[in-house]
DNA sequence: TACCGCTTGTGAACGCATGCACAAAGTCGG
DNA sequence: CCGACTTTGTGCATGCGTTCACAAGCGGTA
Protein backbone atom coordinates (compact mmCIF):
# COMPACT_ATOMS: atom_id res chain seq x y z
CA UNK A 1 0.00 0.00 0.00
CA UNK A 2 1.14 3.68 -0.91
CA UNK A 3 4.57 4.59 0.74
CA UNK A 4 5.96 4.87 -2.27
CA UNK A 5 9.05 5.72 -0.50
CA UNK A 6 10.08 8.24 -2.02
CA UNK A 7 13.24 10.84 -1.56
CA UNK A 8 13.63 12.20 2.24
CA UNK A 9 11.77 14.98 3.79
CA UNK A 10 10.69 16.94 0.26
CA UNK A 11 7.96 14.41 -0.63
CA UNK A 12 7.34 12.03 2.16
CA UNK A 13 4.75 13.05 4.46
CA UNK A 14 5.97 14.16 8.18
CA UNK A 15 4.29 11.28 9.75
CA UNK A 16 6.10 9.04 7.26
CA UNK A 17 9.40 10.47 7.77
CA UNK A 18 8.87 10.57 11.40
CA UNK A 19 8.08 6.64 11.20
CA UNK A 20 11.43 5.92 9.26
CA UNK A 21 13.41 7.31 11.54
CA UNK A 22 12.07 5.75 14.59
CA UNK A 23 12.17 2.09 12.98
CA UNK A 24 15.90 1.88 13.11
CA UNK A 25 15.76 2.85 16.81
CA UNK A 26 13.26 -0.29 17.52
CA UNK A 27 14.81 -2.42 19.93
CA UNK A 28 14.95 -5.93 18.66
CA UNK A 29 13.35 -7.26 21.89
CA UNK A 30 10.50 -4.64 20.93
CA UNK A 31 10.33 -5.90 17.63
CA UNK A 32 9.28 -9.03 18.12
CA UNK A 33 6.55 -8.10 20.78
CA UNK A 34 5.14 -5.72 18.31
CA UNK A 35 4.50 -8.63 15.97
CA UNK A 36 2.75 -10.32 19.30
CA UNK A 37 0.67 -7.75 20.09
CA UNK A 38 -0.08 -7.11 15.97
CA UNK A 39 -1.47 -10.88 16.44
CA UNK A 40 -3.50 -10.13 19.32
CA UNK A 41 -5.20 -6.98 18.44
CA UNK A 42 -6.21 -8.48 14.70
CA UNK A 43 -7.96 -11.29 17.08
CA UNK A 44 -9.48 -8.12 18.81
CA UNK A 45 -10.81 -6.56 15.96
CA UNK A 46 -12.51 -9.79 14.18
CA UNK A 47 -14.04 -10.02 17.41
CA UNK A 48 -15.36 -6.78 17.10
CA UNK A 49 -13.42 -4.86 20.45
CA UNK A 50 -12.48 -1.58 18.86
CA UNK A 51 -10.72 0.35 21.73
CA UNK A 52 -8.25 -1.43 24.32
CA UNK A 53 -6.33 -0.26 27.23
CA UNK A 54 -2.60 -0.69 27.75
CA UNK A 55 -3.71 -2.84 30.68
CA UNK A 56 -6.17 -5.29 28.71
CA UNK A 57 -4.07 -5.90 26.02
CA UNK A 58 -0.58 -5.93 27.82
CA UNK A 59 -2.69 -8.90 29.81
CA UNK A 60 -3.50 -10.89 26.46
CA UNK A 61 -0.29 -10.17 25.47
CA UNK A 62 1.66 -11.49 28.29
CA UNK A 63 3.40 -8.46 29.10
CA UNK A 64 4.03 -5.59 31.46
CA UNK A 65 1.87 -2.92 30.91
CA UNK A 66 4.69 -0.81 30.95
CA UNK A 67 6.52 -2.42 28.74
CA UNK A 68 3.55 -2.61 26.24
CA UNK A 69 3.13 1.10 26.54
CA UNK A 70 6.77 1.85 26.03
CA UNK A 71 6.83 -0.69 23.09
CA UNK A 72 4.33 1.27 21.44
CA UNK A 73 5.54 4.70 22.20
CA UNK A 74 8.46 3.89 19.51
CA UNK A 75 5.80 3.45 16.96
CA UNK A 76 4.56 6.89 18.00
CA UNK A 77 1.60 8.49 20.17
CA UNK A 78 -1.24 6.75 19.28
CA UNK A 79 -3.38 6.11 22.18
CA UNK A 80 -5.97 8.48 23.84
CA UNK A 81 -5.01 9.69 27.12
CA UNK A 82 -7.73 8.15 29.81
CA UNK A 83 -9.23 6.26 26.83
CA UNK A 84 -6.83 3.75 25.47
CA UNK A 85 -5.97 2.73 21.80
CA UNK A 86 -7.79 2.53 18.80
CA UNK A 87 -7.89 -0.97 17.73
CA UNK A 88 -7.50 -0.84 14.02
CA UNK A 89 -5.26 2.55 14.66
CA UNK A 90 -2.98 0.31 16.20
CA UNK A 91 -3.20 -2.43 13.64
CA UNK A 92 -2.46 -0.26 10.98
CA UNK A 93 0.48 1.64 12.64
CA UNK A 94 2.44 -1.64 13.78
CA UNK A 95 1.70 -3.30 10.26
CA UNK A 96 3.28 0.06 8.75
CA UNK A 97 6.23 -0.56 11.32
CA UNK A 98 6.57 -4.07 10.21
CA UNK A 99 6.58 -3.92 6.64
CA UNK A 100 3.61 -5.44 6.18
CA UNK A 101 2.26 -3.41 3.95
CA UNK A 102 3.16 -5.53 1.35
CA UNK A 103 3.37 -8.75 0.77
CA UNK A 104 6.57 -10.67 1.39
CA UNK A 105 7.04 -13.87 -1.56
CA UNK A 106 8.48 -16.87 0.25
CA UNK A 107 9.94 -19.83 -0.74
CA UNK A 108 10.62 -22.93 0.55
CA UNK A 109 13.82 -25.19 0.00
CA UNK A 110 13.58 -29.02 0.99
CA UNK A 111 10.21 -30.40 0.39
CA UNK A 112 10.79 -33.23 3.45
CA UNK A 113 9.07 -33.65 6.50
CA UNK A 114 9.33 -30.07 8.09
CA UNK A 115 9.18 -28.67 4.16
CA UNK A 116 5.47 -30.17 3.49
CA UNK A 117 3.86 -29.24 6.63
CA UNK A 118 4.90 -25.43 5.73
CA UNK A 119 4.10 -25.58 2.58
CA UNK A 120 0.31 -27.22 3.57
CA UNK A 121 0.15 -24.63 6.25
CA UNK A 122 -2.64 -21.98 5.93
CA UNK A 123 -1.93 -19.81 8.50
CA UNK A 124 1.10 -17.61 6.12
CA UNK A 125 -0.72 -16.46 3.26
CA UNK A 126 -3.34 -14.79 5.67
CA UNK A 127 -0.65 -12.85 7.27
CA UNK A 128 0.85 -11.43 3.77
CA UNK A 129 3.46 -14.19 3.33
CA UNK A 130 2.14 -16.01 0.46
CA UNK A 131 4.40 -19.12 -0.20
CA UNK A 132 5.41 -18.86 -3.73
CA UNK A 133 8.10 -21.43 -4.59
CA UNK A 134 9.58 -24.70 -3.34
CA UNK A 135 12.57 -26.77 -3.72
CA UNK A 136 14.57 -29.97 -3.45
CA UNK A 137 16.92 -31.75 -5.00
CA UNK A 138 14.94 -34.82 -5.07
CA UNK A 139 14.14 -36.10 -8.96
CA UNK A 140 11.02 -37.65 -7.45
CA UNK A 141 9.41 -34.62 -5.86
CA UNK A 142 10.09 -32.31 -8.67
CA UNK A 143 6.80 -31.43 -10.08
CA UNK A 144 4.75 -32.54 -7.35
CA UNK A 145 2.24 -29.94 -5.63
CA UNK A 146 2.10 -29.64 -2.09
CA UNK A 147 0.16 -27.19 -0.60
CA UNK A 148 -0.88 -26.02 -4.49
CA UNK A 149 2.48 -25.26 -5.78
CA UNK A 150 4.76 -27.47 -7.59
CA UNK A 151 8.24 -28.39 -6.14
CA UNK A 152 11.22 -27.51 -8.91
CA UNK A 153 14.67 -28.17 -9.24
CA UNK A 154 16.21 -26.63 -6.48
CA UNK A 155 18.95 -26.05 -9.96
CA UNK A 156 16.46 -23.04 -10.97
CA UNK A 157 16.50 -21.79 -7.74
CA UNK A 158 17.99 -18.74 -8.62
CA UNK A 159 15.94 -18.15 -12.07
CA UNK A 160 12.68 -18.41 -10.23
CA UNK A 161 13.14 -16.25 -6.91
CA UNK A 162 13.99 -14.16 -9.26
CA UNK A 163 10.64 -13.97 -11.16
CA UNK A 164 8.22 -14.47 -8.07
CA UNK A 165 10.37 -11.80 -6.05
CA UNK A 166 10.91 -14.16 -2.96
CA UNK A 167 12.28 -12.26 -0.33
CA UNK A 168 12.07 -14.89 2.38
CA UNK A 169 13.85 -18.17 2.18
CA UNK A 170 13.46 -20.98 4.47
CA UNK A 171 15.69 -23.86 4.87
CA UNK A 172 14.20 -27.29 5.91
CA UNK A 173 17.33 -29.50 4.26
CA UNK A 174 19.70 -31.92 6.43
CA UNK A 175 21.98 -29.65 7.75
CA UNK A 176 25.09 -30.36 5.56
CA UNK A 177 22.76 -28.68 2.87
CA UNK A 178 22.13 -25.77 4.92
CA UNK A 179 25.19 -23.72 3.87
CA UNK A 180 24.87 -24.50 0.03
CA UNK A 181 21.30 -23.84 -0.14
CA UNK A 182 22.07 -20.35 1.91
CA UNK A 183 24.61 -19.52 -0.72
CA UNK A 184 22.48 -19.77 -3.38
CA UNK A 185 19.69 -17.97 -1.77
CA UNK A 186 22.14 -15.28 -0.95
CA UNK A 187 23.31 -14.91 -4.59
CA UNK A 188 19.27 -15.26 -6.11
CA UNK A 189 19.11 -11.60 -4.11
CA UNK A 190 17.37 -13.25 -0.92
CA UNK A 191 17.86 -10.99 2.17
CA UNK A 192 15.73 -12.60 4.62
CA UNK A 193 16.48 -16.18 5.87
CA UNK A 194 14.22 -18.39 8.20
CA UNK A 195 16.55 -21.63 9.42
CA UNK A 196 15.83 -24.46 10.80
CA UNK A 197 18.15 -27.15 9.77
CA UNK A 198 20.48 -27.25 13.12
CA UNK A 199 24.32 -25.19 11.46
CA UNK A 200 25.34 -21.82 11.81
CA UNK A 201 24.74 -20.35 8.55
CA UNK A 202 27.82 -17.41 7.30
CA UNK A 203 25.69 -14.73 5.54
CA UNK A 204 27.12 -11.18 4.09
CA UNK A 205 26.28 -8.14 6.40
CA UNK A 206 23.67 -7.65 3.94
CA UNK A 207 21.61 -10.91 5.07
CA UNK A 208 19.22 -11.51 7.90
CA UNK A 209 18.94 -14.79 8.83
CA UNK A 210 16.71 -15.86 11.98
CA UNK A 211 16.92 -19.56 12.96
CA UNK A 212 14.34 -21.97 15.13
CA UNK A 213 16.32 -24.84 16.96
CA UNK A 214 13.49 -27.32 18.31
CA UNK A 215 16.94 -29.08 20.08
CA UNK A 216 18.02 -26.27 21.52
CA UNK A 217 14.63 -24.98 22.76
CA UNK A 218 14.39 -28.77 24.41
CA UNK A 219 17.51 -28.05 26.00
CA UNK A 220 16.18 -24.80 27.57
CA UNK A 221 13.28 -26.30 28.75
CA UNK A 222 16.07 -29.37 30.30
CA UNK A 223 18.30 -27.11 31.93
CA UNK A 224 15.15 -25.01 33.87
CA UNK A 225 13.84 -28.92 34.97
CA UNK A 226 17.08 -29.56 36.18
CA UNK A 227 17.32 -26.12 38.24
CA UNK A 228 13.54 -26.65 39.64
CA UNK A 229 14.90 -30.15 40.77
CA UNK A 230 18.36 -28.37 42.40
CA UNK A 231 16.29 -25.86 43.88
CA UNK A 232 13.75 -28.12 45.85
CA UNK A 233 16.64 -30.38 46.57
CA UNK A 234 18.68 -27.10 48.10
CA UNK A 235 15.44 -26.13 49.95
CA UNK A 236 15.12 -29.53 51.53
CA UNK A 237 18.17 -30.89 52.04
CA UNK A 238 20.02 -27.32 52.62
CA UNK A 239 17.58 -25.45 54.55
CA UNK A 240 17.43 -28.81 56.73
CA UNK A 241 13.13 -29.04 56.97
CA UNK A 242 12.74 -25.35 57.59
CA UNK A 243 11.60 -24.92 54.15
CA UNK A 244 7.74 -26.07 53.51
CA UNK A 245 6.22 -26.77 50.50
CA UNK A 246 8.10 -25.31 47.05
CA UNK A 247 8.25 -21.82 48.45
CA UNK A 248 12.14 -20.55 48.04
CA UNK A 249 13.15 -19.09 51.76
CA UNK A 250 16.24 -17.61 51.52
CA UNK A 251 16.28 -14.74 49.04
CA UNK B 1 35.55 -17.58 44.03
CA UNK B 2 32.95 -20.46 44.61
CA UNK B 3 29.90 -18.67 45.46
CA UNK B 4 28.54 -19.15 49.28
CA UNK B 5 25.34 -19.38 50.13
CA UNK B 6 25.25 -23.11 49.80
CA UNK B 7 24.55 -25.26 52.59
CA UNK B 8 23.90 -28.20 50.62
CA UNK B 9 27.96 -29.71 50.87
CA UNK B 10 26.71 -32.18 53.19
CA UNK B 11 24.93 -34.69 51.26
CA UNK B 12 26.41 -33.73 47.55
CA UNK B 13 29.94 -34.00 46.40
CA UNK B 14 31.52 -30.76 46.48
CA UNK B 15 32.25 -30.60 42.43
CA UNK B 16 27.98 -31.44 41.66
CA UNK B 17 27.09 -28.59 44.88
CA UNK B 18 29.17 -25.85 42.68
CA UNK B 19 27.30 -26.69 39.83
CA UNK B 20 23.72 -26.56 41.32
CA UNK B 21 24.93 -23.14 42.67
CA UNK B 22 26.58 -21.80 39.38
CA UNK B 23 23.06 -22.89 37.51
CA UNK B 24 21.02 -20.68 39.15
CA UNK B 25 23.28 -17.96 37.96
CA UNK B 26 23.53 -18.83 34.72
CA UNK B 27 21.56 -15.95 32.12
CA UNK B 28 19.56 -17.38 30.02
CA UNK B 29 20.89 -16.08 27.09
CA UNK B 30 24.18 -17.94 28.07
CA UNK B 31 21.67 -21.37 28.66
CA UNK B 32 20.76 -20.73 24.72
CA UNK B 33 23.99 -20.30 23.61
CA UNK B 34 25.34 -23.14 25.91
CA UNK B 35 23.11 -25.45 23.28
CA UNK B 36 24.59 -24.54 20.72
CA UNK B 37 27.71 -24.63 22.10
CA UNK B 38 27.11 -28.06 22.52
CA UNK B 39 25.82 -29.21 19.35
CA UNK B 40 28.72 -27.95 17.55
CA UNK B 41 31.15 -29.85 20.19
CA UNK B 42 29.58 -32.59 19.56
CA UNK B 43 30.19 -32.82 15.77
CA UNK B 44 33.77 -32.02 16.51
CA UNK B 45 33.80 -34.32 18.37
CA UNK B 46 32.41 -36.88 15.59
CA UNK B 47 34.73 -35.42 13.43
CA UNK B 48 38.04 -36.90 15.92
CA UNK B 49 38.68 -33.02 17.18
CA UNK B 50 39.98 -33.58 20.99
CA UNK B 51 41.17 -29.93 21.29
CA UNK B 52 39.48 -26.38 20.83
CA UNK B 53 40.66 -23.04 21.30
CA UNK B 54 37.57 -20.28 22.35
CA UNK B 55 38.95 -18.64 19.07
CA UNK B 56 37.78 -21.38 17.11
CA UNK B 57 35.30 -22.70 19.00
CA UNK B 58 33.14 -18.96 18.64
CA UNK B 59 33.82 -18.70 14.87
CA UNK B 60 32.00 -21.74 14.48
CA UNK B 61 29.16 -21.18 17.07
CA UNK B 62 29.02 -17.81 15.36
CA UNK B 63 30.01 -15.64 18.91
CA UNK B 64 32.44 -13.07 19.96
CA UNK B 65 35.28 -15.17 21.26
CA UNK B 66 35.28 -13.19 24.47
CA UNK B 67 31.01 -13.96 25.08
CA UNK B 68 32.25 -17.51 24.50
CA UNK B 69 34.20 -17.39 27.13
CA UNK B 70 32.43 -15.76 29.49
CA UNK B 71 29.54 -18.07 28.84
CA UNK B 72 32.17 -21.07 29.48
CA UNK B 73 32.95 -19.63 32.51
CA UNK B 74 29.18 -19.34 34.11
CA UNK B 75 29.66 -23.44 34.47
CA UNK B 76 33.20 -23.22 35.52
CA UNK B 77 37.21 -23.42 34.31
CA UNK B 78 37.94 -26.07 32.33
CA UNK B 79 39.83 -25.00 29.94
CA UNK B 80 43.59 -24.88 29.94
CA UNK B 81 45.54 -21.45 29.53
CA UNK B 82 47.57 -21.69 26.72
CA UNK B 83 46.15 -24.53 25.11
CA UNK B 84 42.36 -24.27 24.71
CA UNK B 85 39.41 -26.74 25.78
CA UNK B 86 39.58 -30.77 26.04
CA UNK B 87 36.08 -31.63 23.55
CA UNK B 88 35.18 -34.65 25.30
CA UNK B 89 35.16 -32.28 29.02
CA UNK B 90 33.28 -29.31 27.62
CA UNK B 91 30.71 -31.55 26.34
CA UNK B 92 30.03 -33.40 29.59
CA UNK B 93 30.34 -30.40 31.55
CA UNK B 94 27.36 -28.63 29.23
CA UNK B 95 25.74 -31.84 29.17
CA UNK B 96 25.07 -31.48 32.85
CA UNK B 97 24.60 -28.14 33.45
CA UNK B 98 21.67 -28.15 30.85
CA UNK B 99 20.52 -31.46 32.63
CA UNK B 100 21.00 -33.75 29.67
CA UNK B 101 22.36 -36.49 32.07
CA UNK B 102 19.04 -38.30 32.09
CA UNK B 103 16.53 -38.67 29.39
CA UNK B 104 13.47 -36.48 28.85
CA UNK B 105 10.15 -37.94 27.42
CA UNK B 106 8.38 -35.62 24.97
CA UNK B 107 4.47 -35.64 24.47
CA UNK B 108 3.67 -34.15 21.04
CA UNK B 109 -0.23 -33.36 21.14
CA UNK B 110 -1.98 -32.56 17.63
CA UNK B 111 -0.49 -35.03 14.80
CA UNK B 112 -2.14 -32.75 11.75
CA UNK B 113 0.82 -31.54 9.67
CA UNK B 114 3.41 -30.02 11.78
CA UNK B 115 2.88 -32.99 14.72
CA UNK B 116 3.51 -35.68 11.76
CA UNK B 117 6.83 -33.64 11.11
CA UNK B 118 7.85 -34.19 14.41
CA UNK B 119 6.82 -37.26 15.07
CA UNK B 120 8.65 -38.70 12.62
CA UNK B 121 11.75 -36.16 12.60
CA UNK B 122 14.98 -38.72 13.98
CA UNK B 123 16.88 -35.84 15.70
CA UNK B 124 15.10 -35.81 18.98
CA UNK B 125 15.81 -39.30 20.60
CA UNK B 126 19.88 -38.79 19.82
CA UNK B 127 19.56 -35.90 21.74
CA UNK B 128 18.36 -37.38 24.53
CA UNK B 129 14.57 -36.49 23.94
CA UNK B 130 12.98 -39.27 22.50
CA UNK B 131 9.05 -38.72 22.03
CA UNK B 132 7.38 -41.26 23.40
CA UNK B 133 3.63 -40.19 23.14
CA UNK B 134 1.11 -38.90 20.62
CA UNK B 135 -2.19 -37.29 21.10
CA UNK B 136 -5.04 -36.22 18.94
CA UNK B 137 -8.60 -35.74 19.03
CA UNK B 138 -9.45 -37.01 16.19
CA UNK B 139 -10.49 -40.33 15.76
CA UNK B 140 -9.47 -41.22 12.34
CA UNK B 141 -5.92 -40.79 13.87
CA UNK B 142 -5.74 -42.28 17.02
CA UNK B 143 -4.23 -45.98 16.91
CA UNK B 144 -2.05 -45.22 13.58
CA UNK B 145 1.37 -44.91 14.88
CA UNK B 146 3.32 -42.20 13.18
CA UNK B 147 7.09 -41.99 13.82
CA UNK B 148 6.78 -45.80 14.88
CA UNK B 149 4.46 -44.55 18.15
CA UNK B 150 0.81 -44.83 17.96
CA UNK B 151 -1.36 -42.13 18.16
CA UNK B 152 -4.02 -41.86 21.41
CA UNK B 153 -6.65 -39.97 22.17
CA UNK B 154 -6.53 -36.23 24.35
CA UNK B 155 -8.60 -37.67 26.60
CA UNK B 156 -6.08 -40.02 27.88
CA UNK B 157 -2.91 -37.64 28.17
CA UNK B 158 -3.29 -37.53 31.98
CA UNK B 159 -2.90 -41.44 32.76
CA UNK B 160 -0.45 -41.70 30.05
CA UNK B 161 2.22 -39.03 30.84
CA UNK B 162 1.66 -39.90 34.04
CA UNK B 163 3.12 -43.56 33.02
CA UNK B 164 5.52 -42.54 30.75
CA UNK B 165 7.21 -40.10 32.57
CA UNK B 166 6.54 -37.30 29.86
CA UNK B 167 8.54 -34.09 30.70
CA UNK B 168 8.15 -32.37 27.76
CA UNK B 169 5.06 -31.47 26.24
CA UNK B 170 4.87 -30.43 22.65
CA UNK B 171 1.54 -28.50 21.09
CA UNK B 172 1.31 -28.95 17.84
CA UNK B 173 -3.07 -28.05 18.18
CA UNK B 174 -4.71 -25.58 16.70
CA UNK B 175 -4.65 -21.94 18.30
CA UNK B 176 -8.13 -22.36 20.03
CA UNK B 177 -7.60 -25.69 21.48
CA UNK B 178 -4.13 -24.77 22.72
CA UNK B 179 -4.97 -23.34 26.06
CA UNK B 180 -7.02 -26.17 27.19
CA UNK B 181 -4.59 -28.82 25.64
CA UNK B 182 -1.80 -27.09 27.81
CA UNK B 183 -4.31 -27.14 31.03
CA UNK B 184 -4.39 -30.93 30.32
CA UNK B 185 -0.80 -31.49 30.31
CA UNK B 186 -0.38 -28.88 33.29
CA UNK B 187 -2.99 -31.21 35.14
CA UNK B 188 -0.92 -34.59 33.91
CA UNK B 189 2.32 -32.92 35.43
CA UNK B 190 4.30 -31.77 32.37
CA UNK B 191 6.06 -28.55 33.87
CA UNK B 192 7.77 -27.96 30.12
CA UNK B 193 5.87 -26.84 27.31
CA UNK B 194 7.21 -25.97 23.85
CA UNK B 195 3.99 -24.37 22.26
CA UNK B 196 3.66 -23.93 18.13
CA UNK B 197 0.41 -22.14 18.00
CA UNK B 198 0.34 -18.79 17.68
CA UNK B 199 -1.48 -17.83 21.14
CA UNK B 200 -0.39 -16.69 24.65
CA UNK B 201 -0.54 -19.27 26.98
CA UNK B 202 -1.53 -19.14 30.98
CA UNK B 203 0.26 -21.20 33.31
CA UNK B 204 1.40 -21.92 36.86
CA UNK B 205 4.57 -20.31 38.14
CA UNK B 206 6.29 -23.49 38.16
CA UNK B 207 5.55 -24.27 34.32
CA UNK B 208 8.37 -23.11 31.71
CA UNK B 209 6.73 -22.23 28.26
CA UNK B 210 8.48 -21.75 25.00
CA UNK B 211 7.06 -20.57 22.17
CA UNK B 212 8.25 -21.00 18.52
CA UNK B 213 5.76 -19.22 16.34
CA UNK B 214 7.12 -18.81 13.13
CA UNK B 215 4.59 -16.02 11.77
CA UNK B 216 6.39 -13.63 14.42
CA UNK B 217 9.77 -14.78 12.78
CA UNK B 218 8.62 -13.87 9.14
CA UNK B 219 7.31 -9.96 10.61
CA UNK B 220 10.74 -9.84 12.09
CA UNK B 221 12.14 -10.01 9.07
CA UNK B 222 9.68 -8.07 7.23
CA UNK B 223 10.70 -5.28 9.68
CA UNK B 224 14.42 -5.42 8.50
CA UNK B 225 13.85 -5.36 4.85
CA UNK B 226 11.72 -2.54 5.69
CA UNK B 227 14.18 -0.85 7.86
CA UNK B 228 17.16 -1.80 5.43
CA UNK B 229 15.04 -0.04 2.40
CA UNK B 230 14.70 3.16 4.34
CA UNK B 231 18.11 3.23 5.50
CA UNK B 232 18.87 2.94 1.28
CA UNK B 233 16.60 5.68 0.57
CA UNK B 234 18.10 8.08 3.19
CA UNK B 235 21.15 7.19 2.25
CA UNK B 236 20.88 7.74 -1.88
CA UNK B 237 18.21 10.98 -1.23
CA UNK B 238 17.86 12.07 2.32
CA UNK B 239 21.49 12.97 2.39
CA UNK B 240 21.67 13.87 -1.02
CA UNK B 241 24.94 11.88 -2.09
CA UNK B 242 27.23 12.11 0.87
CA UNK B 243 26.91 8.73 2.10
CA UNK B 244 27.98 6.39 -0.08
CA UNK B 245 27.91 2.09 -0.48
CA UNK B 246 25.57 0.93 2.50
CA UNK B 247 26.58 2.88 5.62
CA UNK B 248 24.79 5.23 7.72
CA UNK B 249 26.23 9.10 8.19
CA UNK B 250 24.02 10.22 10.74
CA UNK B 251 23.64 8.92 13.83
C1' DT C 1 -16.76 26.21 31.93
C1' DA C 2 -14.34 24.01 35.56
C1' DC C 3 -13.36 19.97 37.87
C1' DC C 4 -12.48 14.90 38.38
C1' DG C 5 -10.89 10.54 37.38
C1' DC C 6 -8.59 7.70 34.23
C1' DT C 7 -4.90 6.30 31.04
C1' DT C 8 -1.17 7.45 28.25
C1' DG C 9 3.65 8.65 27.34
C1' DT C 10 8.16 9.09 29.10
C1' DG C 11 12.21 10.55 32.28
C1' DA C 12 15.02 8.30 35.21
C1' DA C 13 16.94 4.45 37.76
C1' DC C 14 18.10 -0.02 37.71
C1' DG C 15 19.77 -4.49 36.20
C1' DC C 16 21.43 -7.56 32.78
C1' DA C 17 24.31 -8.60 28.85
C1' DT C 18 28.15 -7.57 25.77
C1' DG C 19 32.76 -6.66 24.48
C1' DC C 20 37.35 -4.98 25.64
C1' DA C 21 41.61 -5.51 27.43
C1' DC C 22 44.87 -7.60 30.28
C1' DA C 23 46.89 -10.31 34.13
C1' DA C 24 47.30 -15.04 35.28
C1' DA C 25 48.61 -19.43 33.98
C1' DG C 26 49.85 -22.73 31.23
C1' DT C 27 52.94 -24.96 27.08
C1' DC C 28 56.92 -25.54 24.38
C1' DG C 29 61.54 -24.86 22.49
C1' DG C 30 66.01 -24.30 23.64
C1' DC D 1 65.42 -24.45 34.03
C1' DC D 2 64.12 -20.34 31.72
C1' DG D 3 61.95 -17.24 28.77
C1' DA D 4 58.83 -16.46 25.02
C1' DC D 5 54.48 -17.35 23.36
C1' DT D 6 49.69 -18.67 23.61
C1' DT D 7 45.17 -18.73 25.46
C1' DT D 8 42.14 -18.62 29.33
C1' DG D 9 39.34 -16.25 32.83
C1' DT D 10 37.54 -11.98 34.43
C1' DG D 11 37.28 -6.88 36.11
C1' DC D 12 35.39 -3.08 34.13
C1' DA D 13 33.04 0.04 31.22
C1' DT D 14 29.48 0.58 28.04
C1' DG D 15 25.07 -0.03 26.05
C1' DC D 16 20.60 -2.06 25.88
C1' DG D 17 16.29 -3.29 27.86
C1' DT D 18 13.03 -3.29 31.69
C1' DT D 19 10.52 -1.29 35.28
C1' DC D 20 8.83 2.35 38.14
C1' DA D 21 6.45 6.33 38.96
C1' DC D 22 4.22 10.39 37.75
C1' DA D 23 3.08 14.63 35.03
C1' DA D 24 0.48 15.61 31.12
C1' DG D 25 -3.61 15.22 28.64
C1' DC D 26 -8.27 13.77 27.55
C1' DG D 27 -13.29 12.62 28.18
C1' DG D 28 -17.07 12.92 30.98
C1' DT D 29 -19.91 15.42 34.30
C1' DA D 30 -22.07 18.94 36.81
N1 LIG E 1 11.03 -32.51 11.05
C1 LIG E 1 11.16 -31.88 12.18
O1 LIG E 1 10.26 -31.90 13.00
C2 LIG E 1 12.39 -31.13 12.51
C3 LIG E 1 12.58 -30.70 13.81
C4 LIG E 1 13.74 -29.97 14.12
C5 LIG E 1 14.66 -29.70 13.14
N2 LIG E 1 14.46 -30.12 11.90
C6 LIG E 1 15.45 -29.81 10.88
O2 LIG E 1 14.80 -29.38 9.73
C7 LIG E 1 15.46 -29.87 8.59
C8 LIG E 1 14.50 -30.68 7.77
O3 LIG E 1 13.99 -31.75 8.52
P1 LIG E 1 13.07 -32.85 7.86
O4 LIG E 1 12.62 -33.73 8.95
O5 LIG E 1 12.06 -32.20 7.02
O6 LIG E 1 14.11 -33.62 6.95
P2 LIG E 1 13.79 -34.58 5.71
O7 LIG E 1 14.96 -35.46 5.54
O8 LIG E 1 12.45 -35.16 5.87
O9 LIG E 1 13.70 -33.58 4.48
C9 LIG E 1 14.80 -32.96 3.93
C10 LIG E 1 14.50 -32.63 2.49
O10 LIG E 1 15.54 -31.83 1.96
C11 LIG E 1 15.85 -32.29 0.67
N3 LIG E 1 17.21 -31.90 0.35
C12 LIG E 1 18.35 -32.51 0.71
N4 LIG E 1 19.41 -31.84 0.21
C13 LIG E 1 18.92 -30.80 -0.47
C14 LIG E 1 19.50 -29.75 -1.20
N5 LIG E 1 20.83 -29.62 -1.31
N6 LIG E 1 18.69 -28.85 -1.78
C15 LIG E 1 17.36 -28.95 -1.65
N7 LIG E 1 16.75 -29.91 -0.97
C16 LIG E 1 17.52 -30.83 -0.39
C17 LIG E 1 15.65 -33.77 0.73
O11 LIG E 1 15.42 -34.29 -0.57
C18 LIG E 1 14.42 -33.88 1.62
O12 LIG E 1 13.25 -33.83 0.85
C19 LIG E 1 16.63 -30.68 9.10
O13 LIG E 1 17.77 -29.88 9.11
C20 LIG E 1 16.24 -31.01 10.49
O14 LIG E 1 17.37 -31.14 11.33
C21 LIG E 1 13.32 -30.84 11.56
N1 LIG F 1 2.16 -26.43 9.86
C1 LIG F 1 3.00 -25.42 9.97
O1 LIG F 1 3.94 -25.31 9.24
C2 LIG F 1 2.79 -24.40 11.03
C3 LIG F 1 3.52 -23.24 10.97
C4 LIG F 1 3.34 -22.26 11.96
C5 LIG F 1 2.45 -22.49 12.98
N2 LIG F 1 1.76 -23.62 13.02
C6 LIG F 1 0.83 -23.82 14.12
O2 LIG F 1 0.98 -25.12 14.61
C7 LIG F 1 -0.28 -25.65 14.95
C8 LIG F 1 -0.53 -26.92 14.18
O3 LIG F 1 -0.46 -26.65 12.81
P1 LIG F 1 -0.82 -27.78 11.77
O4 LIG F 1 -0.55 -27.22 10.44
O5 LIG F 1 -0.15 -29.05 12.13
O6 LIG F 1 -2.40 -27.91 11.97
P2 LIG F 1 -3.33 -29.12 11.54
O7 LIG F 1 -4.69 -28.59 11.44
O8 LIG F 1 -2.74 -29.84 10.38
O9 LIG F 1 -3.25 -30.12 12.76
C9 LIG F 1 -3.85 -29.87 13.97
C10 LIG F 1 -4.13 -31.20 14.63
O10 LIG F 1 -4.56 -30.98 15.97
C11 LIG F 1 -5.64 -31.83 16.23
N3 LIG F 1 -6.45 -31.26 17.29
C12 LIG F 1 -7.40 -30.30 17.21
N4 LIG F 1 -7.90 -30.03 18.42
C13 LIG F 1 -7.29 -30.85 19.29
C14 LIG F 1 -7.38 -31.03 20.68
N5 LIG F 1 -8.21 -30.34 21.43
N6 LIG F 1 -6.57 -31.96 21.24
C15 LIG F 1 -5.71 -32.67 20.50
N7 LIG F 1 -5.57 -32.52 19.17
C16 LIG F 1 -6.35 -31.61 18.58
C17 LIG F 1 -6.38 -31.95 14.94
O11 LIG F 1 -7.14 -33.15 14.93
C18 LIG F 1 -5.24 -31.97 13.94
O12 LIG F 1 -4.78 -33.29 13.72
C19 LIG F 1 -1.29 -24.57 14.65
O13 LIG F 1 -1.54 -23.85 15.83
C20 LIG F 1 -0.58 -23.70 13.68
O14 LIG F 1 -1.01 -22.36 13.78
C21 LIG F 1 1.91 -24.59 12.05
Amino acid sequence: MVSQRGEGETTTTPAEAADKERARAIPEAAVARLAVYLRVLSGMAESGVTAVSSEELSQAAGVNAAKLRKDLSYIGSYGTRGVGYDVEVLVSHIERILGLTRNHSVAVVGIGNLGHALANYGGFPGRGFPVTALFDVDADLVGIPVGGIPVNHIDEITAICLEREVSIGVIATPPPAAQSVCDRLVSAGVQCILNFAPVVLQVPDNVEVRKVDLAVEMQILSFHVARRADEAASVSVGNNGLGVDGMVIRP
